[in-house]
DNA sequence: GCCAACGTTGGC
DNA sequence: GCCAACGTTGGC
């Protein structure tokens, strides 16, 4: 089993949202490196759900991974922001996972938090200049972060 | 809203 | 394959 940190602007999907639909399809990325850990993933791993780009920026709760190597439809979606005319039915671009409402922590754990806790090369969620969305979590991490 | 950092695109 | 131009991410 796994731990993984994934990124989303709750003004677009929020710990809330998934909390009230209790499972979601992970669409949208479009990100080679990210897709690649998307990939990876397997039932049963467990996810952090980070909010990012907003007034309150942190790790605010945790998702399990309930499906894998599930076909991103959005892409195959003309209104879609997300759709990618370069993808085709039989060689798809892009795939991702479905995941599982776990908690809401009752803090969120800021990422001027997990800066202090961390160094770059621990955790490259506070990398300087990383961007990803999708990203691994270093086992030795987890009682530090909870 | 600004902008640094990064990824992607496409001409050559 | 190189790299300039462009678009996006995401913290501030």
């Amino acid at each position: 089993m796994k731990y993984w940190l994934m990124k989303s602007e709750p003004q677009v999907y929020s710990i809330e949202d998934l909390k009230r639909e209790n499972t979601t399809v992970w669409d949208g990325v479009r990100n080679y490196q990210a897709r690649n850990f998307l990939k990876q993933m397997e039932v049963g791993d467990l996810a952090f759900f980070y909010h990012s780009n907003c007034k309150n920026i942190g790790i605010i709760g945790l998702m399990e991974v309930i499906e894998t190597n599930i076909i991103d439809p959005t892409q195959f979606d003309k209104s879609s922001p997300y759709f990618d005319v370069k993808s085709t039915i039989n060689n798809p671009r892009w795939q991702t996972v479905k995941v599982q409402f776990k908690q809401k922590f009752p803090e969120i754990i800021s990422l001027n938090t997990l800066k202090e806790r961390f160094s770059g090369d621990e955790f490259l969620l506070v990398k300087k200049g990383n961007r990803l969305s999708v990203m691994p979590v270093p086992e030795n991490l987890i009682n530090l972060i909870i």
